[in-house]
DNA sequence: TAATATATACTCAAGTTGAGTATAAGGAGC
DNA sequence: GCTCCTTATACTCAACTTGAGTATATATTA
């Protein structure tokens, strides 16, 4: 069995480690994401496939998630070389931390050419309390739904679904060689998109993106193929694979939601139940019966009342609540579930 | 917002990528992983901290999960690179393949001082069909609870808890600095092993590993931290950090069982519904209620019958099923939940 | 003071789950 | 061929959970 030593004296190539942090707040009842503009390395690339740092194309430059490189000199743990950097550039104090997925597939960075190295980048999803401005110029929060517009059913099914998705998919169903490819490609958009039979799964928005990029809907997929991109105005792409970064965090994020108290890492250390509500919604992306709601997170155990009673919004005033940091309900309740919304 | 390019010019210094296999496969109601026999390299090395690979410290020299170097010049994806190796040295195709976690602190592997460069392990849990023998002589199928042995509650509570584990968890408690933090250890044990009120929860696996390793109670920590280690013959430890990848492949496999259908890469392709059980209940260490289990496989509509019958096992002979790869199904579905068990 | 808005309490039917009992269908021993 | 033993499969039932209401309380505003 290979090891790296005397079984097989090859040498890997070079490799560098990036470490992608999808950084994530929710203010004003939207999920909110740090974000950069910077230059897209791929648009950017030209035909003999060096990237030239400095051009930029157009005036809105691609977005980016934060992202640099891992010093193994410098950092002890990978977890702490990403807390690192983005506390030094961000002066934002991550929480929650979790490693999500790690991206090596060839060509994923187009400065793999330039540098001689492949490029790993490893996906870190982290949860932060509060979406001040941000230190640095250049990163702001922004919407969650700016880049998956479909995933926000908090108003009703998304317009965007029926009449730009939902016929684009179905179009690159039906071209697909042979009539079982057909009925598959059409069973795969139900699975992931729901349908009469299927409700809408929210947990599900990375299969949902890598079927869009593989029918060639989303901008991404077309610009990686080489295509003219004709800018869809619908949704926003990112640099490289970001947005299927992204992706994975909010499919981790809203999965997770349901099983450990991780709300509470979003919400300001006193909240009143709705607050703590809309929390949720905007991550999972679909309105809750607020009753039960009410009625679950009581039941968990999880948050005593202050006795201190909020009056903003008009009408009776709400009791505010605080997280019981109780190592053992904390580890071992099934943390706030969220009933699964109406519709 | 650093990148590798501009902001900053420092170049990381030298990475190697490391690939490690948990390869489970369940034959005689047993969940068994792929595993080599080699020279424990902590062990091995000595005060020059140089590694001497060849050096046999004593007959039952330390068991390693398969692992082998990423090549990213001949791999397109991380996980064609692990197919690659797994099926050119053991003859298996795995089927199911997922990647687990990156595991990239420093020190967890010695032989990065010989190397000069970082080793980062990217862990992977496969799932096989069946557990032949395999080709090349050095890897061997291993009992799963061999690593884990507290870890089995078909035949009730393992002793080796309440005689070993749980004196050793409580002396550990008592002898933290401060009274708070002995509260803090007490409830941190009951959250991951359970107690009175608290009941025990299969998927904590690798939480409590780490517990263990804390209290050093597991021969691991006892050698990482160059203490004299007394084989403790209640378990049985690994190379590098090697068990806790596998603990996290166990952890993520207990739970994956309860919403996705992967017991199917377990089973044969038709199988009666007691030995789908059989392989759960190995999997997930504990027993399953009969009749409940086959009420909740047969309403997920995930099997149909054969009209086969099977009477290998004296008494009425049992139907045999075949798992029904409907997409649609497949996909959305709970998958077989597992009733928790009695107990 | 009425209208309106939000908060919180309570109700109820349908579904799910845990734990049984009952019955069916084979083989082994006599 | 009959009895016992073993496993398979069907059915029952109470406790709990979930989705979706209705009812009531307590603020603000016109």
């Amino acid at each position: 069995m290979g090891g790296f030593g005397a079984q097989d004296d090859r040498v890997a190539d070079s490799v560098q480690i990036g470490l992608t942090a999808v950084i994530v707040a929710v203010t004003d009842d939207e999920p909110r994401v740090l974000v950069v503009r910077r230059v897209d390395h791929a648009l950017a690339s030209t035909e003999d496939g060096v990237a030239r740092e400095g051009d930029v194309l157009d005036d809105d430059s691609l977005e980016a998630l934060p992202y640099g490189p891992f010093y193994p000199g410098r950092h002890r743990t990978l977890d702490a070389g990403l807390r690192g950097w983005v506390e030094e550039q961000t002066q934002l104090d991550l929480g929650y931390v979790e490693q999500l997925y790690t991206f090596g597939d060839r060509g994923r960075d187009p400065r793999e050419q330039e540098l001689g190295a492949r490029v790993l980048s490893i996906g870190y999803l982290a949860l932060a309390q509060e979406a001040k401005p941000s230190g640095a110029g250049e990163a702001l929060w922004q919407n969650w739904y700016r880049y998956f517009p479909w995933e926000d059913w908090r108003k009703g099914k998304p317009a965007i679904l029926t009449q730009e998705l939902e016929p684009g998919l179905e179009e690159w169903a039906t071209q697909a060689d042979t009539p079982s490819e057909v009925r598959e490609r059409f069973a795969r958009i139900d699975a992931t998109f729901g349908s009469e039979e299927v409700r809408w799964n929210e947990d599900r928005v990375l299969e949902r993106y890598e079927l869009l990029y593989e029918a060639g809907i989303v901008t991404e997929s077309q610009r990686d193929h080489g295509l003219t991109v004709v800018m869809s105005d619908y949704s926003h792409p990112m640099v490289l694979d970001h947005r299927r970064i992204m992706a994975t965090a909010m499919g981790r994020l809203r999965g997770k939601l349901k099983y450990r108290p991780v709300v509470f890492e979003l919400v300001p250390p006193t909240f009143t139940l709705f607050e703590l509500q809309k929390t949720v919604e905007a991550i999972s992306g679909n309105l809750l019966h607020k009753q039960n709601f009410r009625r679950l997170v009581e039941k968990s155990g999880l948050v005593e009342g202050t006795g201190q009673f909020e009056s903003r919004t008009g009408g009776r005033p709400a009791e505010t609540y605080r997280y019981v940091r109780d190592i053992l309900t904390e580890r071992l309740t099934a943390g706030p579930r969220l009933p699964m919304g109406k519709r």
